[in-house]
DNA sequence: GAGCGGGACGCAACCGAATTGCATCTGCAC
DNA sequence: GTGCAGATGCAATTCGGTTGCGTCCCGCTC
């Protein structure tokens, strides 16, 4: 398939950035994975990324769940547990990699960051209880499907 | 964990109370999955709620999923999407079934409703997005796992 | 109390997301 | 240019969850 959806370079470039910053070795794989998520606008599926990326070169099912899974540890990404057993994946905001709030459309799947949405500071937990990560999440339809 | 306990019987008897006032059939797989969530302090994997339930009647596993579907869709359970990739259920509180917040331990696993934890009422989301359940998940470890 | 019908159950096969093992290739330090 | 630790690709496997279908049984009726 032609490539109907150029990649932005400036988002391969920020990629490549990310990555030599992060002290990793620089592959074609990893930059193209980085790159697509950098310009997604919301959290993309491992099959979206797939299909995202599948113009440019093409990249093993597998080698974009290990990718993922180094952008995660690496902490350049993050996961969002879907409410349809799959994992969504968005590029880190390096301004803000404070807790934030997601959308989640029940119909179509979509999910999109609300940066604008603050979590409460102060959850009270059982004593002994140890929070580390507070995660919002807000279930809706998304505009175009209501 | 594996606790070759009789369930109390005052559990059953609340789950068949709960069924017939819902003016659902009334059988034994029913029955022993419902007094189990219900006798639960934390939401509980599929797979958890298989083996509680051994001890009794051995229910089939297709069957506790058929189940637990149901009891979803009669209102008596909640389903919470956990970051292992599996679903996890609690027996709906009748006293509030408003939104509240889940802590989820990120070593075992275990997960438990936070009743205390009110969500914030006033989201704000992108033009056009209609919210519906907002859902607040809080990650850390719990007491017996740090 | 016996008969009956539709929904619930159990079994087995199936599906798709994610993971693992292993041989091969490659970025990059020297 | 060379060596090697680490990354990639392929195939097979795992595992949570789902579906199809024949049988069983709850609860209603007579």
């Amino acid at each position: 398939m032609g490539n109907a959806t150029l990649r932005p370079p400036a988002k391969a470039a920020a990629a490549q950035r990310l990555i030599r910053a992060a002290g990793q070795r620089l592959t074609a794989p990893r930059t193209a994975v980085l790159a697509v998520l950098l310009d997604a606008k919301r959290a993309l599926t491992h099959h979206e990324i797939g299909s995202a990326l599948a113009p440019g070169v093409p990249v093993d099912r597998v080698t974009v769940y290990r990718v993922l899974d180094w952008l995660v540890t690496l902490g350049l990404a993050h996961r969002i547990p879907g409410e349809d057993r799959t994992w969504r994946f968005v590029a880190s905001r390096v301004d803000s990699h404070g807790p934030h709030a997601h959308f989640t459309c029940s119909r179509c799947g979509k999910t999109v960051c609300l940066e604008a949405v603050a979590t409460p500071p102060d959850v009270k937990v059982p004593r002994g209880f140890l929070p580390q990560k507070v995660e919002l999440t807000v279930q809706g339809l998304c505009a175009s499907c209501h």
